[in-house]
DNA sequence: TAACAAACGTTATATTATAACACTATGATA
DNA sequence: TATCATAGTGTTATAATATAACGTTTGTTA
């Protein structure tokens, strides 16, 4: 079974309360929220948000150094990812576009780098930020 | 003369040493690298940071935690931004590519949200670390 | 059961970034 | 010229984010 890749103990914790969370967890929140839990240490919560990342369980919103469970099919393990990210309420979004991503996954550049990943985060104000 | 935006000495001095620097530089090696000019704490390195960016002089590689000159034309004030970045050498390159750019500016979610900004990060192997 | 890889627990420390406060320079404006 | 607002400065302290290094435990596979 090596699709149902099973989790350990710690990355179940984490990845359970980064699913229930309605906003982007900060991993140091995350630590405090498992700590009755018997997780004590930064360390473990990074490690568990390391594989889990690794996976496409979860996403790290880079410029927010914070994380959020995959709202698609484990976005082929993390290789493309799109967010939009409201700069009033912070909420943050997963994009899934078809048309998006295949632009996005056949872009080159001039130099002829091979590109194995992208991350692209869309800044600005959501519906409900935009009425008041 | 609303275009020449006249910047302080601090300002100056950071923006200077990012435009020489070939790779993207941290805050702190910034930091390291300006104390000679009598910049002697983070804060002031931050204040200047946050000034250029806003002016789109430099940008920050999100998920670097480093900053670099802008290669195009100041990115109309920094809204619109994309790089390349070589996952084994580190190079970071600013993509400038008039279809990309047009593309994401055009790009609409589902949810009618109202972009304001971008950015775009795309990891891969750059062509010098390709053949080794 | 031996061997290996992955995960764990723990302590310490490194790295990145901001709060708070008092002061200074600059330029508009009345 | 007085006064006001805005931006920038310098400083100390502290917050927030992330990793190094070590030894142990667990689970899988041969
Ligand atoms: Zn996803
Ligand atoms: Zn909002
Ligand atoms: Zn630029
Ligand atoms: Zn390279």
């Amino acid at each position: 079974m090596a699709q149902t890749q099973t989790l350990s103990k710690n990355q179940k914790i984490i990845l359970d309360i980064i699913e229930k969370a309605k906003e982007p967890l900060k991993a140091y929140s995350i630590l405090f929220n498992v700590q009755k839990k018997g997780i004590k240490a930064p360390l473990q919560v990074y490690r568990a948000l390391a594989k889990l990342i690794k996976l496409g369980k979860i996403h790290k919103v880079e410029s927010r150094n914070a994380f959020v469970a995959c709202q698609n099919s484990n976005c082929e393990i993390s290789k493309a990812t799109a967010f939009s990210i409201c700069e009033t309420c912070e909420k943050v979004t997963e994009i899934s576009d078809q048309k998006l991503s295949k632009y996005l996954k056949n872009f080159h550049d001039k130099t002829g780098m091979i590109y194995k990943k992208y991350n692209l985060e869309f800044y600005g104000l959501c519906t409900t930020c935009k009425r008041s």
